[in-house]
RNA sequence: GGCCCCGUCGCCAAGUGGUAAGGCAGAGGUCUGCAAAACCUCCAUCACCAGUUCGAAUCUGGUCGGGGCCUCCA
């Protein structure tokens, strides 16, 4: 099997080969820094975390660049609003971004340039384009002459004519023709600014991720990846300025994820229904949030709901609580030094079968365009045979079992690894939530496990209309018990 | 208006030519004092219509419905 990845700009799947064999250079758009993030970057930077741990985990050496965009329109006008410096708003949001994707659990990228640093290779660039007739300046200002790239608009699929209705030049820009854009703006007073040829002034907006990721990865890069909305301008703008710069093709593949929506309707900041990690933070774990957004092919729309983020968790909770019981049948049974099973049953077959491949099935699914949501259907098959395995519990005749309880543990831990998942300890993980669920049941865990005694109790002296007087109403609290012959635990449903 | 995407079980969600993964919910069963958890069994012909094909959820055309981009946006 190899890996095969959608490419925009083909509008198929195609298979991947990396230009360097066994190496891979990816560049991925993160933020403009000039507010927290909502749940939309969120998707985006999970999403290509986890193209960065399966190129690795499949033996590539991946180098990749995440860049943040610390100079721009936004970032001006929030620090003047609050009055403090471009500088200072930026860099608190960076340290915000910082936490919240370390909160996330993403692994870091290899290099996390800001545009900030690379102005010289910015002023390089658009000297390139001057000379090559592909921007002009104008004012103190330096424009893209978009005519002159014959493959302006390949990658978003419009014709320039049509594009022409909605452009329009803004008073004060100097452009030849409407549809060119800015590399370079002049700088009004109080902006910040840099000394150019053109006098002082800043990058405008797209220039910054084709100085970066030529500095970092070289004129002609494997991926570029961002969310839906990039396509156009950002990325085809990316384009333009690349390939005119150096004449050779920018990206072999673009990547780009699907938004997250809020009753069907894209979640943005224009209309004002987003929700930022920190909010969802608060009532969710962040792996409940990674779970959920993996449930979803990364291409497709997700829509964000309090339903569904609860059915992400419960189907977590459905992993930690197999790994937990796995952890403990195999504490509890040492397994012997050659692990034997005379009479394997079919079903016992199926389920050795099953965690034998499932490397294989999980494999299949993450090279099929990374898949991740037919991936966790494959993890989830083996969370059954797991379960049925220590269901079936005759480890006496059949210590084989247990070897295979552990490999599939195993496993689960390594495949969900390099999805981000299944990392905690299994029972520290749902103790965690357990406590959480109690501050909203207003219930402590002491009173729980007092009234757990008192229905022991009643049910030794076989009361029990008592006992399940108490079990009811705990439920109607939203707390659950589970008996077992090792006593009674709880849970919050 | 132009371009693009989508419409799969009650809900979420895979599946892009060979008679529909998985999760949640639901029904029955095993276990249990009774439950819960876990396990077993059951539960869809893929918006609609017309084509192509031996064969289509998967390809083509059309209809209806939803969404996105064209302005800042992951």
């Amino acid at each position: 099997m190899s890996l095969r990845v959608y490419n925009t700009l083909s509008g198929k799947k195609e298979e991947f080969k990396p230009i360097e064999p066994g190496k891979v250079r990816m560049y991925v758009c993160g933020v403009t820094v000039y507010d927290y993030c909502h749940i939309g970057h969120a998707r985006a930077n999970i999403v290509f975390d986890i193209i960065y741990r399966y190129l690795r985990y499949v033996g590539f050496d991946v180098t990749y660049v995440r860049n943040y965009t610390d100079v721009d329109d936004k970032i001006i006008k929030r620090a003047n609003e609050r009055g403090i410096s471009s500088r200072e708003l930026s860099e608190e949001f960076i340290r915000a971004f910082d936490e919240d994707m370390a909160t996330l659990g993403l692994a870091l990228p290899t290099y996390q340039p800001k545009a900030t640093d690379y102005i010289a290779e910015i002023i390089a660039l658009c000297e390139k384009l001057i000379n090559r007739g592909l921007a002009y300046e104008a004012g103190g200002d330096v424009y893209y002459r978009v005519r002159k790239f014959p493959g302006y608009l390949k990658l978003s699929k419009r014709n320039m004519e049509e594009m022409q209705a909605g452009a329009r030049i803004a008073p004060g820009e100097q452009k030849e023709d409407p549809m060119d854009f800015a590399l370079w703006k002049a700088a009004k007073p109080g902006e910040p600014n840099w000394e150019s040829p053109w006098g002082a002034g800043r990058p405008g907006w797209h220039i910054e991720c084709s100085a970066m990721s030529s500095s970092l990865l070289g004129e002609t890069f494997d991926i570029h990846g961002g969310g839906r909305d990039l396509i156009f301008p950002h990325h085809e703008n990316e384009i333009a300025q690349s390939e005119g710069a150096s004449g050779k093709p920018f990206v072999n593949y673009w990547l780009h994820n699907g938004f997250v929506n809020v009753d069907q309707e894209k979640m943005s900041k224009s209309l004002g229904n987003f929700f930022t990690i920190r909010d969802i933070l608060k009532n969710y774990d962040p792996e409940v949030l990674r779970f959920f957004i993996l449930t979803a092919h990364y291409r497709s729309p997700i829509d964000f709901s309090d339903q569904n983020l609860k059915e992400a968790k419960a189907g977590l909770s459905r992993f930690y609580e197999a790994l937990k019981a796995a952890d403990e049948t195999l504490r509890s049974h040492p397994l012997p030094e050659r692990p034997v099973c005379p009479e394997i049953s079919d079903a016992e077959r199926e389920v050795y079968d099953k965690i034998e491949h499932l490397d294989d099935f999980f494999a299949a699914a993450m090279d099929d365009d990374f898949n991740t949501a037919a991936a966790i259907g494959h993890l989830f098959e083996a969370v059954r045979g797991i379960n049925r395995l220590i269901g079936e519990a005759r480890f006496d005749e059949c210590n084989l079992s247990l070897r295979v309880i552990e490999d599939g543990a195993k496993k689960l831990r390594e495949l969900g690894g390099v999805l981000g998942l299944f990392g905690s300890d299994p029972a520290a993980w749902l103790e965690r939530q357990k406590s959480a669920g109690l501050q909203g049941a207003g219930l402590s865990a002491e009173a729980i496990e007092e009234l757990i005694e008192e229905r022991r109790a009643a049910r030794q002296n076989r009361d029990f209309a008592r006992a399940d007087q108490i079990r009811d109403a705990l439920a109607a609290q939203g707390i659950e018990l589970l008996d077992s012959k090792d006593g009674t635990s709880w849970k919050v449903k």
